[in-house]
DNA sequence: CGTTGAATTGATACTGGTCAATTCTAGTGG
DNA sequence: CCACTAGAATTGACCAGTATCAATTCAACG
């Protein structure tokens, strides 16, 4: 079965609202489901459980970001994603993770027990909708990187991940300064390059303009519409505007000459 | 969030019984649901739905195989996924369908509006938890994808492949005979390679007599277990004895030496 | 200020892509 | 029933984009 996003481009569904303005309004959210257990931190690079522990838990992301990968088994690594605060990691039919969830920057998680949260949502018609969204958006992110690994070149899976980590910003006005708190490594792990592949990548774009360090984990975006257009996915008409933020509801064309 | 599949290496948890019987019997399950629309028929290469249209519908395979997938604007096109009896198409929360589905064989579906079918969803403690096992496989399928549009060598991708197909049959006593269906782009498409490397890969396998091709569309598997340790995630012992299909809810590690 | 892992940069190798030429095969029509 | 045809698949020669290997350089932290 197929299941498509509520939002184009991977805006998640809920994350826009913050876990705690929905809990204080007492609205039933996902997250209010989390409010009342005590949150636990961890580490950088430490590990939140392993790929084949049992899967006695769902944790929702309170603070930080996760890495969530599978290994083959001779050592490459797979990066099927970032996970960032309002999101879920862990829900599951079955009885083992079927991935290894590991801290990227410090991180704060609540948990909640697997068959309490199981119930709980079962019988909750307002949460039920939720987790269903955020499922949708998920399966949405899963194409969208099946796209990029399939067929986009290095430059344009370096700049899609640069242009949705700027999505992720509050666009400030202007130049968007975007986080990178994860390492070259993992960059290179979950675009399926090589670390000097992701750094050349960035170095190119860096002398042609269109980004500026700031560090190794900060970046300005010079050229926000450059970068989306050398992304792939959108129309590349003029990028000499270099206005705002490209819309996250894009419209998508429906033609293709058989 | 990250969820998981019910089974592991994704036989889907519902394929097994087929519409057919739960629908009989009264059972209630997401086909039977179905099972009362007239049954539309597509032929080969007809398109379901196209990337962009009004997600009008919900569709479920009766029988042939579909193909989904989205273009890129320059004509790049790769397949997410191919579509099964009993596999669901357009379930989802986005007012328009973000790819599109065509027949890859003359198709039998059954056609649901968008609206009934959430309502039926929502208002069935039934149907609710087999919609969302269908999520969960087709989450997992998609996380197995990506590891091998990462990280996999055309090789790697191939037999994964093959593997795949064979593992979708009644397993014959012996050696499977595989049914591929689509066409060498299809395959290329969706494994991130071209016609070329997949057709040359394929010949390589049948000189190692690892598969034996039977015409264009059926390949008889020679070497199960040497097609497993090729297609990379199954430990790499004996490929010896060369019997039965390896089961698919295979033992996963839980190590990483950082 | 020194140390160490991370990142960058360079030289070279190799897998898979591109372009082009056959060969196959499933239809089609005589 | 069989030759013809057009698209599909295979094969080959060559090329390009990334990976690999190796050497610096950088920057965060003690």
């Amino acid at each position: 079965m197929y299941i498509e996003s509520a939002l184009s481009n991977h805006e998640p569904a809920l994350r826009r609202e913050t876990p705690e303005s929905l809990a204080a309004e007492g609205a039933p959210s996902l997250s209010s489901l989390f409010a009342r257990q005590p949150v636990e931190r961890f580490e950088a690079g430490a590990a939140v459980f392993w790929e084949g522990d049992t899967a006695a838990h769902v944790f929702e992301v309170v603070d930080g970001v996760l890495r969530v990968f599978r290994m083959m088994n001779d050592g490459r690594r797979v990066i099927t994603g970032f996970l960032y605060p309002g999101d879920l990691v862990g829900v599951s039919l079955e009885r083992h993770y079927l991935y290894t969830a590991e801290a990227v920057t410090p991180v704060k998680l609540r948990r909640f027990a697997r068959n309490r949260f199981q119930s709980e949502i079962h019988s909750s018609p307002e949460l039920r909708p939720q987790l269903f969204a955020q499922l949708c958006d998920e399966m949405a992110a899963a194409q969208d990187q099946m796209v990029l690994l399939a067929r986009k070149t290095a430059e344009e899976r370096v700049a899609s991940f640069l242009l949705v980590s700027a999505r992720r910003l509050k666009s400030v006005a202007g130049a968007p300064l975007v986080e990178i708190p994860m390492t070259r490594l993992d960059m290179a792990d979950y675009l399926g390059l090589t670390i000097e592949t992701v750094s050349r990548t960035m170095t190119r774009l860096t002398q042609r303009g269109v980004i500026e360090p700031n560090g190794r984990h900060t970046i300005l975006v010079r050229k926000l519409r450059t970068l989306a257009v050398l992304a792939g996915e959108c129309d590349e008409d003029d990028s000499s505007g270099e206005t705002g933020v490209p819309e996250a509801g894009a419209v998508r064309r429906a033609v293709w000459p058989h």
